[in-house]
DNA sequence: CCTGTTGTATTGTCTACATAATACAATAAT
DNA sequence: ATTATTGTATTATGTAGACAATACAACAGG
């Protein structure tokens, strides 16, 4: 199942935040081996040299280690996930929050919408 | 002041979604003449064939109207701005949720990161 | 009538991104 | 030892986006 890739914005940079993703909701342990490059590249329908790029990316961040021939894992280091995903969370809050008060909400109206949309939600 | 702009993504999309933002914010009147293209490139700092390319789709949206030698408007339809600055609050709304769910917090929790950054920024 | 401003179109150039097609060195597995 | 798999690098090609530099027709304002 090729991954659901917006093409309003480059490749490479949206699979950097969906292994990113991956890797901060658990879905690939601390420690664990990741698939390699051209496997993913398969999987997710995109180059190899894009996903290449994106691991490189990812590296950078010391999210993923690279043993040279011997494939990626993911950090073992589970703190340093843990506060990756906290500062996400707080980024995808603050960014919430300031394009509601762009819309002309204030944090009040926007906490109001927000339960509102979870009821609808649950009723389903 | 020239406009924020992410170099991530088109300009020209960037520039759709912030002109829209100024009219469903209220920053320009229903009927309120728009600045010319050539005037909001200088002040975007952007080239004006991308600032044309910008109002050409805020024009197949039907959002401004274009007076061939005359300079554009904001649509006059107010009750058509309010229904697309609801939709817009409603995504917003929508695409948080799923994202803070990505990152493995459910909506009770999101809320509650919401409400403490409230207080944050309150106390500020 | 003339002038400046309007939207609009065109042509060329540059860059970033993505793909395709290979290639190579290192090493795990056999 | 051989083979397959790993990450990595290279070269070429195509496309989209952005910019620069003009140009033109329509009209408002004088």
């Amino acid at each position: 199942m090729a991954w659901d890739l917006d093409n309003d914005r480059p490749i490479y940079a949206q699979l950097i935040e969906r292994i990113q993703m991956q890797i901060v909701s658990g879905q690939y342990e601390p420690g664990e081996r990741l698939p390699s490059v051209r496997e993913l590249a398969a999987v997710a329908a995109v180059n190899p040299n894009t996903m290449q790029k994106a691991f490189a990316e990812l590296e950078r961040n010391g999210l993923v280690i690279t043993q040279r021939t011997n494939g990626r894992t993911v950090t073992a280091d589970a703190e340093r996930i843990q506060k990756l995903r906290n500062e996400l969370a707080q980024e995808r809050v603050n960014a919430f929050l300031v394009e509601m008060k762009e819309l002309g909400f204030d944090a009040d109206e926007a906490l109001e919408l927000l339960r509102k949309s979870e009821r609808e939600k649950t009723v389903e």
